[in-house]
DNA sequence: TTTATTAATGCAACTTAGTTGCAATTAATT
DNA sequence: AATTAATTGCAACTAAGTTGCATTAATAAA
């Protein structure tokens, strides 16, 4: 039932993402793929990949937009981990193990969250 | 010490965002507005309410900006409280009661957060 | 292998959000 | 009333994202 193709900025952006240790945003994937394919075909394969559950989209505190691989998500999608975006290096990063815990009042319906906490990371707040 | 102005554009956008039951986003505001002031003065008074820790900036999980007023910050700022975006009637509400639980290495240092949960809200979902 | 189908792309033009420099205005102080 | 510096409006700009349409190319069918 999957009519999405396999073309060349596909795969090369869904390998980018995954083998990217932080979250990319479209400005990184269109520096790194160069004149590979246009920039408005970026955007369109993000959509995909996000449809096809094989991404997801992170906004920080100030609405930045990063996207960042999908490990555990064929089941359900709902990303209730924490990000972290360092204010230091800029990176952000999945901290996966760490999974908020909070209770809704039952009228409310959940379909996406989005956690993400700003500070300094372990590299830059040298820290131990 | 304070060097800050009391403008009616201040004053204005002060007592929409503290009267509004949700938060508001520039493009809100403005429209509220009118031609009272140029929609840059709106992003400087945005600013400068932030800076004064008045009110509070919200990214939902598009990236999408709106401010709500700040209530018990003056003695820390940091809004561990819920984010709820209603996709049905677009509104953005704080959740003050409920604050998510969680636990970071203690290698990371928190300087904000940004908790947003979309989906349907009470009087959208039907339930209760 | 060739043909047909339609998803995917490139391009140009557009919208929306936010920023910056600068001259003019005005709130608050003296 | 005069002074001072914060604030504003304006115009021009950057950055992010969208849309329509003609062209290209991945996949399926013949």
């Amino acid at each position: 039932m999957s009519n999405s193709r396999n073309t060349i900025a596909r795969t090369e952006i869904l390998n980018l993402i995954r083998e990217a240790g932080e979250a990319l945003s479209h400005a990184d994937l269109q520096a790194s793929l160069g004149d590979l394919c246009n920039r408005v075909t970026i955007y369109r394969v993000l959509d995909r990949l996000l449809e096809e559950r094989l991404i997801h989209k992170i906004a920080d505190v100030d609405g930045n937009i990063t996207y960042a691989a999908c490990h555990d998500c064929s089941s359900r999608h709902l990303h209730n981990h924490i990000h972290f975006r360092c204010e230091a290096c800029q990176s952000v990063t999945c901290l996966n193990r760490v999974e908020p815990e909070f209770k809704l009042p039952r009228q409310y319906v959940v379909h996406s969250m989005n956690f993400t906490v700003s500070g300094l990371c372990p590299k830059c707040s040298g820290k131990r």
